[in-house]
RNA sequence: UGGGGAAUUGUGUAAAGGCAGCACGAAUGGCUCUGAACCAUUUAGUCGGGGUUCGAAUCCCUGUUCCCCAGCCA
């Protein structure tokens, strides 16, 4: 036997960084990172990716985790999307985040110091330049920009002209304050680019205070350097702004100095992740709400059933590098399969009820019978499931003509019905569509509990729900959203909502449930044997509820059909 | 045709000059009171071409392909 060689180093690219500034003593050995949210909608799954490398990190660092709000455009913010997304924060990574939440628009007062700082050092100044002209000034890749007009002003006119911008004096759009570095750059942010732009919105925390907002670039390195951020994590399209994020920090005496590292956002099939297309779904009412089960946000995967820590699972296992890459949403599935397997208690309920009378069994009579609640953990204990004469089972679960390899029932064949009996289909009734209406069966007695004293074997068994005892219910099924693998794909000239799957959502009502599932609450997960994982919404009540699948079960009965 | 990134089985992701590994998928078999889960086995990969080296996914040269950038959005 050969030892393991030492070959423990797993890490990721940003883990070795981080090891290495730590052999460094860099930062005094301390980790710090942020998750930085615009509050401009709701988080999706791809956040999510952000969310827990973010807080994973200072988690196995030792460090700190904030959440901060980069809330520098008044006209595209809202306090409603704040509070989803600290809820969804929260819920997520499993952290209070108390005392750890912060705006970017509470900083507003230092930043406009430190671009006074700058203005005074000579290396910004107010442009007048419209917003046509700046784009027309800029040049292009391989062209340089022209110089603003106004590039060369003193700086007391500079100073003097930004205050009034502050104070409001100037209509919006009129001027900006710009960073002077280098038109001729190949870098477009580098061709002096705009730190602040008036706009007169009304702020969602700061109401009217300020007219003049800093944008992304100048605000985003001083947010980080404020709180003191070790690692500032973004994703790939921030790479060419590395440079301007580091000019920034460059020009300021005395501050504290953060560093940009980037890795690549997540791609997932038949997924659609894009903000602003996800705000169409809603607005359009495609789904309904930014939680409908279907929605690839954090409120949608929650309501679905998703736990927090089967999305963390999730992003664990994706990993994390700087290559565009498309995650198979089987992953997904996976990781919610594999976590609700672990903990979700295991149900009887049928779906598509047929009536199954139980010929030789005592009218009248009930029993109760023992079944277990989770065979993966023997903690969760047993129950008692009422069984009787009539009783309903899968449609699916009985076949007229049953295939050679159906070990379901059929006239004639045996099966166990779960922790009951073994039945044998005797007879059937049709209705005058030829459907399958009624199916007459006997027991075996002997059978109690679900096994044969003589040892006979049967290859089905199959759930069911006593008709006298069953809670009715409604049941969602979920289904991807879009029908093709990319709809986000932006060589496909056809709107993505062409390709929006007419079946993503099935309402399945008169569905008979165990009568124990009356006592569910939102917050539990259940497998209904043979079915899926469902959890009940959070919007039904008492007299209706209603049960959200979260996933299907693996079936390979289905595959074997197909053939 | 400027600049910045990236490329490892079907999909992702490791290997810091030394056995190309892991997860998901797929296939096969086993087990089973869930056609689930679980267990076992198999499948399949270093973008191309040169070079350095005893030895290259890794270093050098060269080519190719893909992504991002011309908002007073973030």
């Amino acid at each position: 036997m050969s030892e393991p060689v030492e070959k423990e180093r797993s890490l990721n690219f940003l883990e070795q960084i981080i090891e290495e500034d730590l052999r460094n003593g860099k930062h005094g050995g301390r980790v710090a990172t942020r998750f930085p949210p615009e509050p401009n909608g709701y988080l999706h799954i791809g956040h999510a990716k952000s969310i827990c490398l973010n807080s994973g990190l200072a988690k196995k660092y030792g460090g700190t985790f904030f959440l901060r709000f980069d809330d520098t455009n008044p006209s595209k913010e809202e306090t409603e999307y704040v509070d989803s997304i600290v809820n969804d924060v929260k819920w997520l990574s499993g952290d209070s985040l108390e005392n750890r939440i912060f705006f970017a628009s509470d900083y507003f007062g230092r930043m406009y110091d430190w671009a006074l700082e700058l203005i005074k050092k000579g290396k910004a100044y107010v442009c007048d330049l419209s917003g046509e002209q700046v784009r027309e000034t800029r040049g292009t890749p391989t062209v340089p920009g022209t110089p603003s007009p106004n590039r060369n002003r003193s700086v007391e006119e500079n100073l003097d002209l930004f205050e009034r911008m502050r104070q409001g004096e100037f209509p919006e759009g009129s001027r900006t304050l710009r960073a002077k570095i280098d038109m001729g750059s190949p870098n477009f942010n580098m061709r002096d680019p705009v730190m602040y732009r008036i706009v007169k919105a009304a702020h969602h925390r700061t109401g009217d205070k300020w007219c003049v907002y800093p944008m992304y670039d100048w605000a985003h390195g001083l947010e980080d350097s404020i709180e003191k951020i070790t690692h500032s994590i973004c994703t790939l399209e921030f790479e060419h702004h590395r440079p301007l994020y580091d000019w920034f920090l460059d020009q300021l005496d005395d501050i504290f100095r953060p560093r940009q590292y980037e890795f690549a956002r997540l791609g997932l099939t038949y997924t659609v992740m894009s903000k602003r297309k996800l705000l169409e779904l809603v607005k359009g009412r495609f789904v309904n709400g930014w939680d409908d089960p279907r929605m690839p946000t954090i409120a949608g995967l929650r309501r679905r059933g998703y736990t927090s820590e089967s999305i963390r699972a999730f992003c664990r296992t994706i990993g994390v590098a700087k290559f565009n890459s498309t995650i198979d949403l089987l992953m997904l599935e996976n990781a919610i399969r594999e976590d609700l397997n672990k903990r979700a208690l295991r149900r009887m309920g049928v779906l598509h009820p047929l009536k199954v009378v139980i010929e030789n069994y005592p009218e009248g009579q009930t029993e109760e019978l023992e079944a277990i609640n989770n065979p993966e953990n023997e903690a969760d204990g047993t129950r008692l499931v009422p069984f009787s004469k009539t009783l309903y089972i899968e449609q699916d679960d009985f076949r007229e003509d049953a295939p050679k390899k159906y070990f379901r029932l059929a006239p004639g064949k045996e099966v166990r019905l779960r922790y009951a009996y073994y039945i044998t289909c005797t007879d059937f009734k049709k209705d005058a569509d030829g459907n399958v209406i009624e199916v007459r069966c006997t027991y075996d007695p002997a059978t109690r509990g679900g096994s044969s004293p003589d040892g006979r074997k049967v290859q089905g068994t199959i759930h069911w729900v006593s008709v006298e005892h069953a809670l009715d219910a409604e049941v969602r099924e979920y289904d991807r959203l879009f029908t093709k693998p990319n709809p986000d794909d932006p060589s496909d000239p056809t709107d993505f909502k062409a390709y929006l799957n007419p079946d993503s959502l099935r309402v399945l009502t008169g569905c008979k449930l165990e009568p124990s599932l009356k006592d569910a609450k939102p917050e539990d997960r259940f497998q209904f044997e043979r079915l899926g994982y469902f959890c009940l919404d959070p919007g039904s009540t008492p007299e209706k509820p209603v049960f959200n699948r979260t996933v299907s079960l693996r079936d390979s009965w289905a595959k074997e059909e197909k053939k």
